[in-house]
DNA sequence: CTTAAAATTTAGATAAGACTAAAAAATAAA
DNA sequence: TTTATTTTTTAGTCTTATCTAAATTTTAAG
């Protein structure tokens, strides 16, 4: 059994291999998990020992089948305990992440087994982020960040990559959301700036914006 | 705010205080802890310094209106989620306790709130116990234990004393609930133990089983 | 190829919550 | 009321997960 510590240090480095590729460092556990390069170098070795990652000294570290799948199911119940408070509890989409933290680490494969079946086995969270099956299976799904496109390609918002309140709320205010058409009426090539069309309203937005959306295209 | 563990000694007082009067001692919290007096001193030292119990040395402890607050809360996170996992998720009443024992420490009123209106602001959990309201109040309810009915006197199944799977099962198999009617026909001055009918069958049940079952007598 | 800087690990400390063993206080028995 | 027993507390230890400071290894720069 692992404890709640263990766990979030296996989907931090589920995380981390996945954006940035595999073997992450040291460091870059310590960022995501907001503690000391120190704290993270114990836990590192205690996740070693116990065969859920792999580690040599300096080389960084990466989730072993074993870490992976129990990463897989971590993130399997965060996202099935999202779209429960957004769809039955009616939470508002920058509401959900904090209180799925603490849902996540419930212990019990019936109670997601039932409540999978209740929501209707759904495939993607309210962020767009697909909900891998019970055996630890994500369907794999083409999409692009909005920063990839050019002038005059649109598509259909699917997903959000980063998840915080203060960027759902930004987008919220512009009636942006899973589902909404969006098309590139011009971009800036010197600061990747760009003006969008959603439905009948143009936006002007910033880099930092069009990287963070994922758009399924057309 | 309290770690979980000060959270399962709040709820683990309140629970004696209500069963057996006011102050408890540092043996009977170890015992319903499962741990040794020591941990208990440590502990019941840690929550007096919070104000949560009042406590003299050798005295026993006592919640204070903020611990005993505290307790109900999570008394009724408990309740309101163990009618989540059986009337939306369909578990068995005897299924529920475990789950709910870590659902229960899930911080966030909003949450709780939204779970409330959800389930329709349940009075009773699936054993028949009260859920406290979001100011901590319950409702009184006048029930007796069935080992206190005398021959030929009746009533209604309200609730279970003790809700262990074993017990919960040993009811089902005998089609014993909240709600069933219950008749004593017989009760034995020697050891106490019961002939009672339950709709058109009888059973005999020791004075074990009649002091765990609450009734409505009509 | 040697040195400076950055990244990582080790060593030693701390706090929470548990334990054992021993001391102290309260209660019961003689 | 003195002694024995039970209850409770204290003292000291352990584990988990964190920290700071120092040591070590790796990487980058000159």
């Amino acid at each position: 059994m692992f404890t709640l510590a263990e766990e979030n240090y296996l989907k931090a480095i589920f995380h981390l291999e996945n954006d940035y590729g595999n073997g992450v460092s040291t460091n870059a556990i310590a960022d995501k998990m907001d503690t000391r390069a120190s704290s993270a170098t114990d836990m590192i070795q205690k996740l070693a020992d116990k065969k859920v990652i792999s580690y040599q000294k300096y080389k960084g570290a990466s989730l072993t089948k074993k870490g992976k799948s129990i990463a897989v199911n971590i993130i399997r119940k965060h996202r099935l305990w999202e779209v429960f408070l957004v769809e039955k509890l009616d939470f508002q989409w920058d509401e959900v992440h904090e209180i799925a933290e603490q849902l996540e680490h419930i212990k019990s494969d019936e109670l997601i087994q039932r409540l999978d079946l209740f929501l209707g086995y759904p495939d993607f969270d309210p962020h767009g982020d697909p909900i891998p099956d019970k055996n630890g299976y994500i369907k794999p799904t083409e999409k692009k960040l909005l920063s990839k496109l050019k002038k005059n390609q649109q598509g259909i918002c699917v997903g959000v990559k980063e998840s915080s309140a203060k960027f759902l709320q930004y987008l919220d205010t512009r009636k942006i959301g899973i589902g909404s058409s969006i098309k590139v009426i011009d971009k800036e090539d010197f600061d990747q700036s760009m003006t969008i069309q959603v439905s009948n309203k143009q936006f002007f937005i910033t880099k930092q914006i069009s990287e963070n959306l994922y758009l399924k295209t057309i």
